[in-house]
DNA sequence: CCGTAAGTTCAGAAATTTCTGAAGACAGTG
DNA sequence: CACTGTCTTCAGAAATTTCTGAACTTACGG
């Protein structure tokens, strides 16, 4: 088996995994693309010549990722095709949205336990789950900066 | 607006993010039930009551959530109807299930690595994220740690 | 200014996920 | 040992998600 086929089923599967961990299948499959594309850039274009998908659906996912703010669009000098790449900041970013579920989960037992009684059942669990999130919630800001000055930009 | 409602909108709100962070949704409105009920233990019966679904989709959520180690089952007592619980261990468990897709990610990220050349935009791009995922693999195992000494089971 | 390539949008087709309902298995009970 | 309530399983219905294709918009290039 050829390099190239290696690592095309290694974009599926990230793709895979990035659809399990929440993202939508197209926006999905379209980062794969960008990770592992042998260019600088890449076009609209080149994505859907690669996945073999309408020119609608890489449209909807290039939209999806801008504004997650995964990739970014290259200031295109005159060209009539736009071009776009992963941002240097694409893995943090992602880490930080997942964490908006963290927050809702959070927010979620915290109304459970300010309309229970102390000593209802419900109020104790959702207490053991409030003082979990909470604390994931303090610490996770501080490993993502422990990251960055670990990793100052190249 | 009752408290019970605000439970139940709570409860929902609950569902749908976890939903969102990849569980599938009759697992995760199965699970709001366990974690809002005022009762300690709860039956499949009283479940399908609440979500007004069918047995058979219990069933199945209820063995999902079984297989992931959240819930369990109680020794039940020569009962007709089979207890079930939430784990204490619930949400250090959901985290680091979660982190399986971290770790997917890093090693679809390895594999493209391995199959590009040092130069080619694809590896350095390949090794920025890999860089990411294998710092962060490094330090959740010691974020659980932390959480696990400083909160001793009660 | 046209002509044309590139990108956007959206209604509906296609595929997938999700749920039900009914049949069957199992275990407690009389 | 038969009866009954509980749980499991699974084929197919229902709902939802996902993708396409065609019409439309935009802007470069001649």
């Amino acid at each position: 088996m050829s390099d190239q086929d290696v690592q095309w089923q290694a974009a599926e599967r990230l793709a895979l995994a990035l659809t399990e961990g929440g993202m939508q299948r197209m926006p999905a499959r379209t980062l794969a693309v960008f990770l592992f594309t042998d260019a600088e850039t890449v076009t609209m274009g080149d994505i859907a010549d690669r996945l073999g998908v309408s020119a609608g659906s890489v449209s909807g996912a290039v939209k999806t990722l801008l504004s997650v703010g995964l990739i970014e669009r290259l200031p295109a000098p005159g060209s009539r095709r736009e071009h776009y790449r992963v941002r240097d900041d694409a893995w943090p970013t992602l880490f930080t949205k997942q964490n908006t579920v963290l927050r809702v989960l959070l927010e979620a037992a915290e109304t459970g336990i300010a309309t229970t009684a102390p000593g209802d059942p419900a109020h104790e669990r959702l207490g053991r789950m409030r003082d979990f999130y909470q604390f994931l919630l303090s610490e996770l800001p501080a490993l993502l900066r422990r990251w960055q000055q670990e990793r100052p930009r190249p």
